[in-house]
RNA sequence: GGGGAAGUGGCCGAGCGGUUUAAGGCGACGGACUUGAAAUCCGUUGUACUCGAAAGGGUACCCAGGGUUCGAAUCCCUGCUUCUCCGCCA
């Protein structure tokens, strides 16, 4: 969520921003339906709605003005002569009862008014960096680089497969079992497989540690408060996030959730900046609404398990943006450690999703579709979740004067997701006769160094 | 799962329907005294919304949400959390 301020002050940007994310906050008010100015005719509703709430809030504060002065006149009763005190209190009681009546009606009216206004506002995406390319297909991601061999399967005299073939041929994976018990996209993984997913694990692990951030693992659930807290939609029809039936609770996406969720509610101490937590959790994803696409294997399935990196820094964006550049790096050290074949991209303005002011994925070479594949991502959200979650800190006092509260800018990134790394290893570390070279970087954690052929 | 107890400011802790403007203490900050420090004394002290150019004013917040009342930290209901005892369990 934005600061509601910013609506006050610079509604242009806003609207700006809207165009260029292509963010529909009413369903009436789309291009199609209110023209070009589409976007200008939503910040001048949220501007009325805004108006309401704070027109109420002056009627309701000054009603309760009114209430406490009643109050301390029937105070004062208490010290009239006795026979005085019933003719002072009917008039005040009555008056208070006028009041009451009064306020309530006007409450109802603010609650509707803040629902309405908060519901729309909360539709409202972050802010973009300057340097977002503008755009909303795949087309208009910038690549800023590339790094790695792919390998030239042609010159080594064979056609490479992709990773559920592999998986199979060595038994490595077990689809139809997981579809019998907990339906399609559910799988096990079988032998070495579950090794290398928990070297994965711990390679990750031990990466994050090194640069600093402390190891937690993290429940696999959480309230809907916290998901929401982090732009997480898990109601909604196309809602990526399960619901466990009877309870508040959602099975996590992501250890994002968990982590950021961590510190909701407090008042950080600036020495704790940067606040530096990793989190090893399951993942959970309804993936409604993406039947089809890319359906084979491992690379989108319902379940899988992520180290995930996550930073609290202070709110200023010269901070924020230099741990995003570092948490990109650290996402690349891993992959160059797992050698694989990568490009970086610089996600365009219609795909950041709401909290992401700047987006960085990781797409790995994936021979077996002969394509880039998302590996990792991560976003610096600035303080977008940190204002619902009221995660915030004081900065130190200037001149002797203690400074008001700020909120944390939270950035988040992939370290491992363990399903999508074994089709990157899976699909380039394959050989001519059917077995898959582990990387070096593994060996230690797996204790073998091949597996197969069989 | 069942029974008890408890949730008050940065922390400890009093208050159980209107003299509370939440006592008192600790801590922190500022000042006085001091060559400096300690001790002592004086003062300040949270979060947010809102009005205002500012000075400053108003409102809310005693775990959360409802309710009773002219008036709620205080009474009632529901929920959450913590502690504790019993049962069950890896």
């Amino acid at each position: 969520m934005l600061d509601i301020k910013l609506l006050r002050e610079d509604p242009e940007r806003i609207a700006a921003n809207l165009h260029d994310r292509n963010v529909q906050v009413f369903p009436d008010l789309d291009s199609e339906q209110a023209g070009e100015s589409w976007a200008k005719a939503t910040v001048e509703r949220l501007r009325a709605y805004d108006q309401k709430v704070r027109d109420l809030i002056a009627a309701g504060d000054n009603l309760r003005r009114e209430q406490n002065e009643n109050s301390s006149a029937m105070k004062k009763v208490g010290k009239l002569a006795k026979d005085e005190q019933q003719a002072a209190r009917t008039p005040l009681i009555e008056r208070g009862r006028e009041l009451r009546e009064q306020e309530k009606q006007i409450a109802e009216q603010h609650a509707e008014a803040i629902a309405a206004r908060d519901e729309a506002w909360r539709r409202v995406p972050n802010l973009s960096h300057p340097d977002v390319p503008k755009g909303h297909t795949d087309d208009d991601h910038a690549q800023l680089r590339t790094w790695g061999e792919r390998r030239d399967f042609a010159a080594e005299g064979f056609e490479p497969k992709d990773h559920l073939d592999i998986a199979e041929a060595l038994d490595l994976v077990d689809f139809a079992s997981g579809a019998k018990v907990a339906g399609q996209k559910f799988y096990y993984l079988v032998n070495e497989a579950v090794l290398l997913d928990l070297a994965l694990q711990r390679y990750a692990l031990d990466m994050a540690r090194k640069h600093g951030f402390k190891l937690h693992t993290t429940p696999d659930l959480a309230r809907v408060d916290i998901l929401d807290g982090l732009g997480f939609n898990p109601r909604g029809e196309s809602t990526q996030v399960y619901s466990v039936a009877n309870s508040d609770l959602c099975l996590v996406g992501t250890a994002e959730i968990t982590l950021g969720g961590m510190v909701a509610d407090e008042i950080l101490d600036p020495e704790q900046l940067p606040l530096l937590v990793a989190g090893l959790s399951h993942c959970f994803r309804t993936e409604a609404g993406s039947a089809g696409k890319e359906s084979r294997g491992l690379y989108r399935v319902h379940q899988f398990t992520k180290v995930e990196l996550f930073a609290f820094t202070v709110g200023e964006l010269e901070l924020s943006e230099a741990m995003h550049q570092r948490m990109l790096d650290i996402e690349e050290e891993i992959f160059q450690g797992l050698e694989i074949p990568y490009r970086v991209l610089d996600i365009a303005s219609g795909d950041l999703g709401g909290p992401a002011y700047r987006k960085y994925d990781l797409e790995a070479w994936m021979p077996g579709r002969g394509g880039w594949g998302e590996i990792t991502s991560t976003s610096n959200c600035t303080d977008y979740q940190a204002r619902r979650l009221r995660i915030r800190y004081r900065p130190a006092p200037v001149d002797g004067k203690k400074q008001k509260p700020k909120m944390v800018h939270m950035l988040n990134g992939t370290a491992v997701a363990t399903s999508r790394a074994l089709v990157a290893i899976l699909e380039n570390n394959q050989q001519a006769d059917g077995s898959v070279r582990i990387p070096a970087a593994l060996q230690p954690y797996c204790g073998f160094d091949r597996i197969g052929p069989r």
